[in-house]
RNA sequence: CGGGGCGUAGCGCAGCCCGGUUAGCGCGCCUGCUUCGGGAGCAGGAGGUCGGGAGUUCGAAUCUCCCCGCCCCGACCA
């Protein structure tokens, strides 16, 4: 069994240890492609679940469009080009040809397959599905379109790291037309409401919410929103994004409505997205040197039983225990597990399950039977305690839920321990040269300091917080005027 | 793409410098018995084109060249 490091020691040889030992994910013969094993897709499969319950309910619904789309397509917004291009890959032929070379057999792309128009496989979806909008949409009674769409995006990234980066990724891309300026940017600001909400009530990470610098700001976009989380190591980590894109992909697709009086108008688009990358933050926000810990409420098992047994009528009386408490269980807490393996020892499977991030576990063994009790055992805290089995149906959602609001608690204490005020560029550098954090600052406003204080420190301003001092002040790399202090962090 | 490290059984590694019988070790895996309340013990067993290719040599895991992949640091990056 692999050793987990400790994070002390590499914090990102621990990241990627607490996810093998977790099974889930592993690297792929496709460079910087992995593969996401059933105990991580079960994670993701409870974010979608969240995540599209709450965006019906908000009046959207889900879409899909192609994986492929026309080269020429990417050209037509001029920023969104410059974002994209150079991470693109290229489909140019749709056959293949078998070659002998040396005897060998091999297989090329025919040439005379070649595509009149390549491919290119999506980074993102606006044009693809702005060039649709442009047919769907003619009436203000058209709007708003409030479309979703899961799948999954390819980024030829340089250097990847399991989910924080990968170069095929899987996410959620909301596109949205309304007819106003005043919709839109309500719509985008309402989908970053979601994702903060997401990220602080299910996931139980504290986030920042602000708006990025211009220097940052999504290709295309008029303005882009973001949650910001801090990871275990005081770096930040964009959790989601929300864009309001102005009329920028309607002018660029040329998708118009008509008014209530007649008149002939642009609309006004919105685009919001949150991917894969989610689950590193998880991961890097509470898991410890043991492994994975996870939220009860994104957990994909919420609690594990382990029976306890020495003689073969033990087992047969304590497993049916087991199964009978899960069995009451699940219909209010979720999925429960019944570790009934004969092959290894209790001990053995604790520590498995930690690793794996269950968040409680329950032991019942003959001794507990006697006492009609189990043993409950907390993952993040080793909290254990004797709980009757009658009571187990408020005990343990009880129990997860003080998992839950713990796990909120740690982090924001985190958060809050690392985050500081710096008004002088020695202080500012000081901090970033040891051990880092979140770092309220004044900042002039102008994207060359911003590159400047980048180049020197590797820092950048992760947002600027909705929530945030807005005296005025002097920035604290050039000292010129400003008008309030924005959010500094290293990042991933 | 630049600098550094690494690639030998499912996992972790030794062997390589200095070429030489059937390539080892620990964990895991399989079978059996004893165990079972915090990572069990004993016995037996299975598992390898030594990352790939070319070369040097009587002989290559070991030497040379090329390629591929992974990790770290840069550059790159909603």
């Amino acid at each position: 069994m692999a050793q987990i490091t400790k994070r002390s020691e590499d914090y990102s040889r621990w990241y990627q240890d607490v996810i093998a030992a977790a099974e889930m994910a592993e690297n792929s013969p496709v460079r910087g492609c992995m593969v996401i094993r059933p105990n991580g897709y079960a994670i993701w499969e409870n974010i979608q679940r969240t995540l599209d319950d709450k965006f019906k309910e908000l009046g959207h619904v889900n879409a899909y469009f192609p994986l492929l789309i026309p080269k020429s397509f990417l050209a037509k917004e001029a920023q969104h080009v410059e974002g994209f291009a150079k991470e693109c890959a290229i489909v140019t032929h749709h056959r293949l040809k078998q070659v002998t070379v040396n005897g060998k057999v091999d297989l090329i792309p025919d040439p005379e397959s070649k595509l009149e128009e390549e491919y290119i496989i999506r980074p993102t979806s606006e044009t693809i599905i702005w060039d649709q909008y442009r047919k769907w949409i003619q009436s203000y009674r058209d709007l708003p379109l409030l479309i979703n769409q899961w799948a999954n995006v390819m980024r030829w990234e340089m250097r990847t790291r399991m989910f924080l980066r990968t170069t095929e990724f899987l996410w959620q891309e909301g596109h949205t037309a309304h007819a106003t300026a005043e919709e839109g940017r309500a719509e985008t600001l309402q989908m970053l409401e979601v994702y903060r909400w997401f990220a602080e009530d299910i996931l139980a990470m504290p986030v920042i919410t602000g708006a990025k610098s211009e220097s940052e700001r999504f290709a295309g976009a008029q303005e882009t929103y973001s949650i910001e989380a801090m990871m275990q190591d005081k770096k930040a980590l964009q959790a989601a994004t929300s864009h309001d894109l102005g009329q920028n992909f309607a002018k660029a697709f040329d998708v118009k409505y008509q008014n209530a009086e007649g008149k002939v108008e642009f609309v006004w688009a919105t685009s919001w997205g949150m991917s894969t990358r989610i689950m590193g933050a998880l991961i890097m926000t509470h898991s410890d040197d043991d492994g994975l810990v996870l939220p009860p409420r994104i957990a994909g098992t919420k609690a594990v039983i382990i029976p306890i047994w020495r003689k073969d009528e033990e087992m047969v009386e304590v497993v049916a225990a087991a199964e009978k408490i899960a069995a009451e269980l699940r219909p209010i807490v979720g999925a429960i597990h019944v570790d009934k393996r004969d092959n290894m020892r209790p001990g053995w499977k604790y520590a498995e399950w930690e690793r794996k991030g269950v968040p409680l576990r329950m032991e019942i063994g003959p001794r507990d039977l006697k006492d009609d009790q189990v043993m409950m055992a907390a993952r993040h805290d080793r909290n254990k305690q004797a709980v009757k089995i009658v009571d187990l149906v408020t005990a343990v959602p009880a129990e997860l839920e003080r998992i839950q609001q713990d796990l909120f608690d740690r982090a924001k204490q985190r958060l809050v321990d690392a985050t500081v005020e710096i008004d002088t560029w020695d202080d500012f550098t000081k901090l970033f040269q040891g051990d880092g954090g979140f770092a309220h600052c004044h900042w002039c406003g102008d994207a060359a300091c911003e590159q400047a204080i980048q180049d020197k420190t590797k820092v950048t301003i992760r947002n600027i917080p909705f929530e945030r001092d807005e005296t005025e002040g002097e920035c604290v790399h050039c000292g010129n005027k400003s008008i309030g202090r924005v959010l500094f962090s290293q990042s991933y």
